[in-house]
DNA sequence: ATTAGATATCGTTAATCGACGATGAACGAT
DNA sequence: ATCGTTCATCGTCGATTAACGATATCTAAT
């Protein structure tokens, strides 16, 4: 029932989330939102001296990869960490 | 003394260690150096289906990114991991 | 001196990434 | 109904990446 190579996905889920990590902006976005509990994104974008379309597309690749979570507050959209997430990367590269 | 942003210098160190991890290749080749104490590049060429040139390729890359060492015998070369690096991105990991 | 084996490097090609401006969609306020 | 704000998406462009085969280098052995 094991797959042949039982560590296989366990790389392509690190890798995948160490990907989603292999740019300092998309960093210190996690760092910006784990230190306090949710931002706007009009906030990070201030934060950030790229335009804002760029600063969206970092926002999606951490969505994507399930780092983060978008909660829509009328117009606005406001970020969060997803914990899970984090605590599942943190074990996986423990494990290393 | 403290440079204005002061997380900087860690967003830019683990951008650059995640994207050294973020090939799967990358990570699988980290698993196995970190199981047994070291390999032979050969023995490393062996287990991955991936042309010699490739997988010297991912080689430089991680050991560029400090991740592993090189110790030349010979005409051969045996790859191990640089345990000190790998604990500072665990550190790292962790901080986030 | 030649050969064989093991790696690294080079040159190329297709694919992906990062950044931008422009546009579009959603909503609240006027 | 229109307007202004907020955010996502699209199209584009240059830069980077991943992969390969071919080639060069280095050493041990013959």
């Amino acid at each position: 029932m094991a797959p042949l190579r039982e560590d296989s996905e366990a790389d392509a889920a690190l890798a995948a989330a160490a990907k989603a990590l292999s740019h300092p902006v998309r960093v210190r976005i996690l760092r910006m939102l784990a230190q306090r509990e949710a931002k706007m994104c009009s906030h990070i974008v201030d934060e950030i001296p790229l335009a804002q379309s760029t600063v969206s597309e970092h926002l999606r690749i951490l969505r994507q990869a399930g780092l983060i979570r978008a909660n829509e507050c009328g117009p606005r959209v406001s970020y969060c960490i997803e914990p899970a997430a984090l605590a599942h990367l943190k074990s996986l590269m423990e494990a290393l």
